[in-house]
DNA sequence: CGAACCCTTGACAGAAATCAACTAAGGTGG
DNA sequence: CCACCTTAGTTGATTTCTGTCAAGGGTTCG
């Protein structure tokens, strides 16, 4: 089976409501690769040719400037990014680099534009994606304004809790450092404040984090559907490890 | 003339491109009101019942957390906002309030996703416009996340100086503490950072600002395409004045 | 004329970044 | 299989930055 016919993508959000046809045309030119950590995907500035679909693997969306870096996303499957990037046919505003062994998709921009105007099902599934992706990294920057990392990182959590089926126990899906980077602050300062959370009903082991008093930790973080979002209703599939902000 | 008739809204980048009869239909059962300052015009947390265009005066985007506010974006003449609220179906992320005494045009959700449906040519804009305002919202979040409040205040500056066409002198758009708060510090601080900014290369007389050395004033706010933006690709029309974020 | 309100400034407290050192775990290569 | 190296994570000490509280000047608007 090539991948093109996976039900996984063709029954993605983005994909399932489009004709055979536009699918097909989609599909076309369309490359499937293999890629080793660490390996660089995509980088901002560069021209917008390809929308990404990530089939296995994990992959890091961040954003440098002046020697500075941040994480805005991980992408794990099936979910796509920058489609935004390739629909303006503007240049990529952030990098993407492998965080686990991957296999990715690379769909023409060019076939993707061409498509949404002939296939108006398709333009519509485009369009609820970007809506849905606009609104996750307007609760991103909300997050970012509005709380302090102590309250971001305890939200965080019950994020996390409530995507493994509101279990007490679960393991954080990335790097301690890189999460930090995404909720805005040093690895050190998480390390820190995420200590400084045990007392308030958190019991810490590694990656593995089990909620003592979960009245105590929403008692910090307030958690908001505003912000946090009751539903994943942004990102395709599987954007939302950091839970949430999608296609680039 | 009827206000939907003004080639102002007509040729507005989210809607010159559609039917006529889509646009005829969109404008039915649209409404436009005037209202006065300090008004609340939509509620975050209020389910999205209408597409908002501003026409005249200006609009507050703000969100609020725990008696917490933070300013999200002006939209002045002609600009829309919350299109991604609409399109969803979705509760409204972010609060409006009137900034000064303002005509809005409201357009019903229900209109707006219907035509869109049927108009492939109104898709494809509001495809652009989500995707613009999608980057837009990413390019705030990397402002927020990579550079120090310092340094967003002086690309501030800068990314003003160029709306006025490259302009050594210029007035703020808008009241300090609310650039403070788009830019994400408290009024005091912004207040004393823009003070800071003085040796710089700048002089400041009230809402007045002047650029006395604009090297020395890029050498603090190292102004990247990436982050301030180049073109104005995002945000229809007006959206821009705290330069960015648009419909919500 | 008074009442808000914006802006600024100062003093202070709290939060976060930075610098540095140390541990532990994982991977590599001998 | 072990020694070594790299790197994530933690912790501490310190500095820098930012928010908070408080007060005063100036302006606008009723």
């Amino acid at each position: 089976m090539r991948p093109h016919d996976s039900p996984e993508i063709r029954h993605l959000p983005l994909f399932r409501d489009m004709l055979q046809a536009s699918y097909d045309a989609l599909m076309h030119s369309t490359q499937t690769e293999r890629f080793a950590a660490g390996g660089e995907l995509i980088r901002q500035g560069d021209p917008a040719d390809f929308l990404h679909v990530v089939l296995e693997g994990a992959v890091e969306l961040y954003a440098r400037w002046e020697g500075r870096e941040t994480t805005m996303a991980v992408v794990r499957p099936v979910g796509t990014f920058i489609l935004a990037a390739c629909i303006r046919d503007a240049p990529y505003l952030m990098s993407a680099r492998i965080l686990e062994p991957a296999r990715v998709m690379r769909i023409p921009a060019s076939d993707l534009r061409a498509v949404f105007r002939r296939d108006p099902e398709f333009a519509v599934s485009v369009i609820q994606e970007l809506a849905g992706a606009y609104r996750a990294v307007v609760r991103h920057a909300k997050g970012l304004k509005l709380r302090t990392s102590r309250e971001r990182i305890a939200s965080y959590l019950l994020r996390q809790s409530r995507q493994a089926g509101d279990a007490d126990s679960f393991v954080l899906p990335v790097e301690k450092r890189l999460l930090a980077s995404y909720l805005g602050m040093t690895p050190e300062n998480f390390s820190r404040a995420l200590r400084a959370l045990e007392p308030e009903g958190l019991r810490l082991d590694g990656l593995r984090v089990t909620i003592t008093d979960r009245a105590r930790l929403m008692d910090v973080a307030r958690p908001d559907w505003l912000i946090d979002g009751p539903d994943p209703e942004g990102a395709s599939a599987g954007a939302s490890l950091p839970p949430v902000a999608a296609p680039g």
